[in-house]
RNA sequence: GCCCCCAUCGUCUAGCGGCCUAGGACGCCUGCCUUUCACGCAGGUAACACGGGUUCAAAUCCCGUUGGGGGUGCCA
């Protein structure tokens, strides 16, 4: 029989980093095994079940590429399933009533009102293989009574979690190494219901730079916001692969279906890992580098297209916008970093750079005679990438400096920063004579 | 407090008793290239937490210590 994971969030409205990982995981077993991949919500808790509480979570999983092949499944909808193991627990006199102050109430009927206790076991040891932590045990002493039906007519999670996962033929329970302690209060349950356990694999946790698990409140785990940073889903996935894993021939940038051949559930470490929020960067910068450059321009729609952008719609140029794309793509560690490389183009004035104007015009002495020099050359040179560097090399070397330093001012000038394309091939190619002088003069007046 | 888990460069990892004077990647530093750079290339820095065992041999096995984390709800 072939393996069946599930990944089973809760609806908290957007998706973590740290359930995407886990969500990745399952998928990545399922599909390295052949098995199956269930997605269930887990929406027991009433109060703070909103439908459109999982759309966001579903559209999340989607973009990252993490298709399920069965659900999603809503655990509310099994309530009364879950009544019915509740109520048979009651019967058997393993689990008991119980009222608002925790004193236990005699009778066997679940009531409204009144919650359920399981009733724990004393001198017994609870054992486990981990498959990524090995054997785990417990000792029912150190446990106590949980509930498993609240007094508002509901389900506790680790009552729905167990039948649930019994009930789909769940084989594998692949999640997070914070559930790990609920583990043998879910194995008597099972016991108790007479069904089997699946096997557990509990992951390593993903936490900040202070080494805590990474928490919605101080940390920044929303897969959506990083969306909007401009991080690419095959990128997202790639690291947050090698957070827990490593590839075993050392390639770590790489597609996932190249992942999914790799990847075993049995290789997965058991320390922390840490979200470095620089390598998931320096990931992302070598998949889009990678990208198709059609792929790329389509990718790159929503930074360039909408109303966020720096110019209107007006001002911009599609065709000048092409010719950058060559000279940009490579550059770039997200695509909310491409409006500042190309919006110079675009705009009547560059936007200007407080650090750069310092750098290139306030602390550069020979500012102005490279302003005045290429000013001049550039007014009745040919206009293409070969002749304006030529022109400003000239300057340059009229007043003994080399071509790095001495395009600085000219880049600011037209540009307004000190980082962007390479300088000669976007003037050239996507600005005409005219405005080029014109910022020239304009940063030559403000001297 | 109690229970559970974890421990290789700053970070992510390779290593599963000898191939390890510990490999790769990110970061950082240096140099090269050069039209800036967030590109490229070449180098460099840097780790087996500590203490006991076991063994001919330990980063790898065992025990302890220390440190870190997680869990201990009528949240999931």
């Amino acid at each position: 029989m072939s393996d069946r994971v599930r990944f089973a969030p809760s609806p908290t409205g957007f998706l973590h980093v740290g359930s995407a990982r886990t969500a990745l995981f399952n998928w990545l077993h399922a599909r390295s095994t052949g098995g199956t991949y269930v997605l269930r919500i887990e929406d027991t808790d009433a109060e703070r079940n909103r439908p459109e509480m999982t759309e966001g979570l579903l559209a999340e999983l989607e973009w990252l590429g993490l298709t399920w092949d069965e659900g999603p499944f809503y655990q509310s909808q099994q309530k009364e399933r879950h009544r019915e193991v509740v109520q048979d627990l009651l019967d058997k006199e393993l689990a008991y009533l119980c009222d608002a102050d925790n004193e236990p109430v005699k009778g066997n009927q679940i009531k409204d009102g009144l919650a359920v206790r399981f009733r724990m076991p004393q001198g017994e040891i609870i054992e486990f293989e981990d498959v990524v932590r090995g054997t785990v045990s417990f000792a029912t002493d150190d446990l106590e009574d949980f509930v498993i039906w609240r007094s508002n007519g509901t389900p506790m999670f680790l009552l729905a979690n167990a039948v649930d996962d019994a009930d789909m033929g769940i084989t594998h329970a692949i999640r997070g190494e914070d559930l790990l302690s609920g583990v043998p209060k879910v194995i008597l349950l099972l016991n108790a219901m007479g069904a089997e356990q699946p096997t557990y694999a509990h992951l390593p946790l993903l936490v900040n730079e202070q080494r805590k698990k990474l928490s919605k409140r101080r940390d920044d785990v929303s897969i959506a916001d990083y969306r909007e940073r401009g991080y690419l889903p095959e990128a997202m996935v790639n690291y947050l692969a090698l957070l827990g894993w490593g590839p075993p021939d050392d390639v770590e940038i790489r597609p996932l279906e190249e992942i999914v051949e790799l990847f075993a559930i049995e290789d997965v470490n058991k320390a922390a890992a840490f979200f470095d929020l620089k390598k998931l960067e320096f990931v992302n910068a070598t998949h889009l580098r990678d990208l198709e450059k059609n792929d790329f321009i389509e990718r790159a729609k929503p930074w360039i297209e909408g109303d966020a952008t720096p110019w209107t719609s007006e001002n911009f140029n599609q065709d000048r916008y092409l010719k950058m794309v060559d000279l940009v793509q490579e550059k770039l560690r997200t695509l909310s970093d491409l409006p500042r490389f190309v919006d110079f183009i675009f705009l009547e004035e560059p936007v200007e750079d407080p650090d750069s104007w310092n750098k290139a015009m306030v602390k550069a002495p020979f500012a102005s005679e490279m302003l005045d020099g290429t000013f001049k050359a550039l007014t009745d040179c040919e206009w293409n990438t070969e002749t304006i560097k030529e022109a400003v090399t000239e300057v340059g070397e009229s007043l003994g400096i080399k071509l790095g330093k001495a395009q600085a001012p000219i880049r600011v000038a037209i540009t307004g920063r000190t980082v962007g394309p390479p300088l000669f091939e976007a003037i050239a190619l996507c600005m005409d004579r005219q405005t080029v002088l014109d910022r020239i003069a304009r940063a030559r007046s403000r001297l």
